[in-house]
DNA sequence: ATAATAGTGTCTATAAGACAGTATAAC
DNA sequence: GTTATACTGTCTTATAGACACTATTAT
């Protein structure tokens, strides 16, 4: 059993330790919590029904470092503020948003001048609503907000019977067509030890107009990795639907999520999803036969740590 | 593109604002990064081949707070130094460790009280490593460092309708079965909007002699979970394995990790491992008919974010 | 022979991919 | 009718679990 009142080598106790600290002159690093929020939205396709596109949220900056161009919404933890309320607090200031699914995704901290000012490590947290629960952004310290749909597109894969390179592009596209950011990914494969560790680096392509601020790239391409890992073992994809779907939409959204070239099998897709799901009553009407809707089945075995 | 003599609204372009900028007198969070540092280790079975245990370092703390309990090992991060390079450097300190494969667990900041001293905000990192890899451990700041097996064992899981509540034991138990600490773990399934999420707390049990230091046991079981779902789907149980190993080896090192009350199926497992390894030409004497060695196959498919 | 372990073969249930079919709406 | 969509059935292949079998060593 732990005993109250051990002293310490100057021969204090733990409550006449606690008096007495002073915390260290040390230089601190600062702590900001970035919050990534993705929504989905229709895409209209002549002629035919839509499909649904991934879209985050990103702000511009109003004050230098990176003046102008647009960043993660995030800020500085209070000192005396829980990580989750500080994801809250952003998230509340940024969005008007009632309620989300949110996880930690990463702590960047492995690039030292990531800020220019000073020393900052990120936690990084990524979230997800359905757009219709997402309530007109007020611009608070941010001069603008927007949508940008999310894509990343696979370019070229090489072995070179030592590593690994795999490439892609990400695209950034603001609702209004106005902003385009466009990178080149290189995922190299390292090796460390026995088993390899894909290394990402970026580069913005020509015809880009401009660069998200900071290392944000790095949080969106982590981000997009992530939900495509995420959704084929747990529910999330329904945090980004509406109460009442259609497969259809289900379908579309895994496609916008996964970032596939060609659809995915109809058939095989709904047999999967069906386990997941309870019909209701309700329709929607199509440009064909119209579709039942659905409701996520809140019986469907599933756990996670909030990680 | 991005203007480089863009200037804000007091007039200065980014060049002149970082020369005027003087950090804000806000109070930051200190940044330690805490290193759950996991081998395997033979437990010897009377009359059997020995099976295999979960292990992990613990320091003894020299200061207070929690002067005198375990602790995992880790550090303050300096203002200039990549998260990472804090670990490499966090754990050449504790062991003299030649390689180890580590990644980002979490970053623990909800709980504003972790540390009586002031605020701390802690990124884990968990590393694994071959135990023959790991030089003798040489005592630096903490004035105790050892070995201790880790087992989290399934107590009893209730469904009231409403939420899944799951409970366990976390018990850990030093080498020379000097010190044993042990936690009731309470696992509630909590919904937070559609899907639920898994939220422990714990509860010291009442023969435990010491507890961890800190939140600490909470960054342990973290751990444990993430190390039970990774080996399924990625080749990091081989990390803790040396250079040759048998197919029992890998079988008994499964068994440890995934926490399991009964022997996994020999046949069924070796079917799926079987793809990860090559054969070797080296065998290794049993008390029944001799093995044959395997490696590790890195030509095996695998690839995953260092997250 | 017996004990202890290594290693294999096969049946079955389940899931995943391919693909072709039928159904119902608008026009 | 045609077009566009919803929805279903079935074949094949791959994988996972259960379980029984054979092989090789030491004592």
């Amino acid at each position: 059993m732990r005993d109250i009142n051990i002293k310490n080598k100057d021969g204090l106790n733990e409550r006449e330790f606690l008096e007495s600290y002073v915390p260290g002159k040390y230089k601190r690093p600062s702590n900001t919590v970035d919050m990534l929020l993705f929504t989905v939205d229709d895409v209209i396709v002549v002629g035919k029904d839509p499909d649904k596109a991934l879209k985050m949220l990103l702000i511009k900056r109003g004050d230098h470092p990176f003046l102008g161009t647009y960043a993660i919404p995030g800020g500085f933890v209070n000192i005396d503020e829980a990580l989750s309320d500080a994801c809250y607090r952003e998230l509340k200031e940024e969005t008007n948003i009632d309620s989300v699914y949110f996880e930690q995704l990463k702590t960047f901290g492995d690039l030292v001048k990531r800020d220019p000012r000073m020393r900052v490590i990120s936690i990084a947290y990524m979230a997800l609503a359905d757009k219709t629960n997402i309530k007109p952004i007020a611009g608070d310290d941010a001069i603008d907000a927007r949508w940008f749909t999310v894509r990343k597109k696979f370019i070229s894969s090489n072995n070179s019977g030592i590593e690994r390179v795999d490439t892609y592009n990400i695209t950034l596209v603001s609702d209004d067509e106005d902003i385009k950011i466009g990178y080149l990914v290189t995922e190299r494969f390292v090796k460390n030890g026995i088993i390899s560790i894909k290394v990402p680096s970026y580069e913005p392509l020509g015809w880009s107009q401009d660069q998200l601020a900071f290392d944000h790239i790095d949080f969106v391409n982590c981000a997009i990795e992530r939900l495509k890992n995420k959704i084929e073992y747990t529910p999330i994809a329904f945090t980004l639907l509406p109460k009442y779907f259609t497969l259809r939409e289900v379908q579309k959204l895994y496609e916008a999520i996964l970032q596939v070239e060609k659809p995915l099998s109809r058939a095989n897709f709904r047999r999967k999803i069906k386990k997941m799901v309870v019909k209701t009553e309700k329709e929607k009407l199509t440009s064909g036969r119209p579709a039942i809707c659905y409701m996520f089945n809140e019986n469907w075995e599933h756990s996670f740590f909030d990680e």
